[in-house]
RNA sequence: GUGGAUGUAGUUCAAUGGCAGAGCACCGGAUUGUGGUUCCGGGCGUUGUGGGUUCGAGUCCCAUCUUCCACCCCA
């Protein structure tokens, strides 16, 4: 007799990976809600969808994020394939989208092109409300002008589909990081004024001063506040033509009527950016507020390995859209309800039913049944929960007659109406 | 990665170390073909998981996992 572990019968408990979660069926409609509105609106501005794989050579990532940036040093998932090819699973959406840009030469008719994606991205973080290992983002990338038209339109894309949604309590924060140069200018600006007080420093700004200077600014600690009082901007050492590109960029943003403030503060935490840095915020969500943030990165595609080309993305992520929504009790779609919910009654009808459901299906309705309630009560109770528009009852005598009753179950009206009329 | 909380029924929450409960939701019924309201009835849930202390643990201790808050980072 094989003696068995009671271990061996009871199944594991399994759970998702830590920072991940299912969408579950009774939620789904939300995201599909959202995704749609999404595809609605950046069609509108004429950008057209791409969907790149979720993992690519892990050098893509390090070579354009930046290598020193915490999303390529801690937060990469990396795996090797069985030829000891090393992959990551995407962090972020933008390299993705200009490798491919690259690789098919979607540049090739010159001009401006315009793309969206939807999809999901992957961090080693510690969760957190609004923040998740693997999270779904949506954005766009404008590759091939540098005009700071493109800018404000890009902008005005994510302002447009907030307000679609019926977001109001989200603000719009822009500013400029300039180019290469003045970025190199400000941040040897930065060491000297930081050089006085690095004993007063916290621990995490020392290494911010060494790393990235411009994390200092917005720095929470009291003391760091203090110190960075008077510190000078970025905008301070744009040279003319980064200057006069913000300006544009702005002044454009005022002409289509969108509320902005300038933020000199604002840091972008992937290397690529030049230029316009903009972040749209929603300061009820807690710590994790950014509801979108983008910018222009003019110098990724020849980095990728491009023509040298400028461009200008954004990204923003749906899980804090959703905890937006939910913030401003705002209708988030509709749970899908049927047309018809049919109730059949008697050996004959409901013999019938299933050809007769199975017709009106077949001609495009929405019908939803229950051969396992029996009883018109339980049956007429499961037509009320559904969400149904009418009921359709039919017993024995309708089946006789080839009729059906059809009720409206928000009135309470009902009429006699022969099958042949229903399923033409 | 750092610090601090949390976990009990589908869900929101109770339960001095002493029989694991309630609201909502759900299911069934209120004399045989009409839902929503009302009334009646229906709860053994590995108390996240694994150890330990104890006559006895949801409750105390240790470990672990999850979620949450802040930092960090960012969408």
């Amino acid at each position: 007799m094989v003696q068995f572990n009671k271990e061996c019968f009871v199944a594991a408990k399994y759970q998702v990976p830590r920072g991940t979660f299912d969408i579950l069926p009774q939620d789904s409609y939300k995201w599909e809600y959202i995704m749609t509105t999404f595809r609605n609106v950046a069609k509108r501005y004429q950008y057209r969808e791409i969907v790149t794989p979720i993992f690519e050579t892990v050098d893509l990532f390090e070579r354009s994020v930046g290598d020193t940036s915490d999303i390529i040093q801690k937060e990469m998932y990396k795996f090797e394939d069985k030829k000891g090819r090393v992959f990551a699973l995407r962090p972020e959406g933008t390299a993705p989208v200009v490798r491919s840009y690259v690789e098919n030469n979607l540049g090739a008719n010159g001009g401006l092109t315009k793309i969206f994606y939807i999809g999901p991205m992957f961090r080693y973080d510690r969760p957190q409300a609004g923040r998740y290992r693997q999270f779904y983002q949506y954005g766009v990338e404008a590759i091939g002008s540098e005009h700071p038209y493109v800018d404000a339109e890009v902008i005005a894309l994510q302002y447009t589909f907030l307000k679609e949604l019926g977001l109001t309590k989200f603000e719009v924060e822009v500013n400029s990081v300039g180019c290469p140069e003045c970025s190199n200018a400000y941040n040897e600006a930065l060491k000297d004024y930081y050089q006085p007080f690095l004993k007063e420093l916290c621990p995490d700004c020392l290494i911010r001063f060494e790393k990235n200077p411009k994390r200092i600014l917005d720095c929470k600690v009291p003391a760091c506040k203090e110190i960075s009082k008077d510190v000078p901007t970025q905008l301070e050492y744009l040279d003319e033509k980064c200057l006069a590109h913000f300006e544009m960029v702005k002044s454009y943003l005022v002409e289509m009527k969108i509320p902005f403030t300038v933020n000199p503060h604002i840091v972008r935490g992937l290397d690529y950016y030049t230029r316009t840095a903009f972040e749209f915020i929603n300061r009820n969500l807690g710590a994790q507020n950014a509801i979108g943030g983008g910018g222009r990165y003019d110098k990724l595609v020849e980095q990728v390995g491009g023509k040298d080309s400028p461009g200008i993305g954004f990204a923003a992520g749906i899980e804090r859209l959703l905890l937006s929504l939910d913030n401003e009790n705002l209708p988030i779609g509709e749970q899908p309800k049927p047309l018809y919910y049919w109730i059949a009654i008697g050996e004959n009808a409901r013999k019938h039913s299933i050809l007769t459901v199975s017709e009106l299906r077949f001609s495009g309705y929405s019908v939803d049944f229950d051969l396992e309630k029996e009883s018109l009560k339980s049956q007429m109770k499961a037509a009320d929960k559904s969400g149904a528009k009418y009921a359709l009852i039919y017993g024995d005598d309708e089946y006789q007659k080839h009729v059906v009753i059809r009720k409206n179950l928000e009135s309470g009206k009902q009429e006699v109406i022969s099958l042949d009329e229903l399923i033409p």
